[in-house]
DNA sequence: TAAATAAAGATTGTCGACAATCTTAGCGAG
DNA sequence: CTCGCTAAGATTGTCGACAATCTTTATTTA
């Protein structure tokens, strides 16, 4: 129950068609229940949620600014097809982005914010040690950490910014690899250095903290890329 | 002729309406001739533009995401009106971003795009010179320069936030208030030792004066609504 | 007179059908 | 056997009409 609608604050219960489906279509791709360059059809995806079309297209154009969809004229839309390239791409902005938004955070957010994210950590602590650091924890957690910190930047284009159109995209990742935070141990001693500048109230250490706990995800992602195309060998295109 | 299509990478020429129109109602929207907080009408539009509500309909889904309206469920959309704290936001989501941006270029740019920034930099002296500093150069003069460095950066998460989420907006407060760079020979200064930083590939210095020209664009767009609001006073909502 | 209510009008949301374009399977020529 | 053309099928794009919701205005009542 309960859909991970943390990260995506769009209320489940819009009263238009198009809106609902949109929101279902996000969750779909981002679980991979619509796998990354799977060809979208209309009439088909129009009969799965017992819609028309019309609300149908509103909802895939909505998905292209969100850029979970690609599409091209008269030809049709498919779900984006993440490139190694593209992601380590993703973890640069994020790391410019999250930083200033630690940075932010640390002079803005209220000592209740900073209470609350404590507790959350505390959280996630307890199922790092109850080994249940399973599937919602495991590749949602993280990010709900993450969007915490740029809420308490109070910058709301910040937080248009990375969680409309990147965040989505992160998780779409992490399930197709179901290769998230292979180092949970080290990324929740990172998110309490981080949670503790900011209780400190020091932007500098804060956005080198972020940054640097970001900097080393994107290695970490990197090398295991690496890694696997080692074996397989590139594939352009 | 030759619309703002520099800045805004889709072809005019696209074959379907939607895309079409969509692409007609951005430069209505940021040349205000849709203005701030304007109701659009579907019916009206659509007779506008000669085509049904479809169509349109998918166009709006679409601004929605460009974040140029604001959608209400069964009550409509507006063009968004840009406050005073937004625009703020935006120069400082800029400065990380376009700092990145830069110095990203000053190792990823090639030569040849480093000189034809060059050539636009002496293009845009002439304009100061002639005091042909009007209209189109005013306007979209600046964000070309910084759209192409944005380019020169080779980071294309980076290129799509900046031009389809922020760089529209801007342009859209920039004719809203006619404030465009009332400081163009400085700015083109800057300008310049921006790009002889690039030339140099010196990314940290590229970072830090494309940082700085940001920041200083931002705190003069601040005095100046500083001094508005003097006189009228705050107004939320 | 002011507030609450109800009906009329207008606007948005949804649907099914038709037109335009693309894809594919089949056929024929070289 | 391969390549190119053609026609049939399927898919996307567009439209007009109907249903659901909101807004406005007129009326009634305290």
């Amino acid at each position: 129950m309960s859909e991970t609608s943390n990260v995506l604050p769009l209320e489940p219960l819009t009263r238009t068609l198009a809106d609902r489906v949109c929101h279902q279509i996000v969750t779909a791709i981002v679980k991979g229940e619509l796998p990354p360059g799977y060809k979208i059809s209309e009439p088909e995806l129009a009969r799965t949620y017992g819609i028309s079309r019309g609300p149908l297209r509103e909802a895939i154009r909505r998905l292209e600014g969100l850029r979970l969809v690609e599409r091209k004229p008269h030809i049709g839309a498919r779900v984006v097809q993440l490139s190694a390239r593209e992601l380590i791409e993703i973890y640069h902005v994020r790391e410019a982005l999250e930083g200033m938004a630690c940075r932010l955070a640390a002079t803005h957010m209220s000592d209740e914010e900073v209470q609350s994210i404590k507790d959350l950590l505390d959280l996630h602590e307890k199922s790092v040690e109850q080994r249940e650091w399973s599937s919602y924890f495991q590749k949602e957690g993280d990010l709900d950490f993450h969007y915490r910190i740029v809420q308490g930047s109070k910058n709301a284009k910040l937080l248009e910014l990375l969680g409309a159109d990147l965040y989505h995209l992160v998780r779409m990742y992490r399930y197709q690899f179901s290769v998230s935070s292979s180092r949970p141990k080290r990324a929740l001693k990172e998110h309490r250095q981080i949670i503790d500048a900011i209780e400190a109230r020091d932007p500098e250490l804060a956005e080198l903290l972020m940054r640097r706990h970001i900097s080393s995800a994107r290695r970490n992602i990197e090398s295991k890329l690496n890694t696997v195309n080692e074996t397989k060998g590139d594939k352009n295109g």
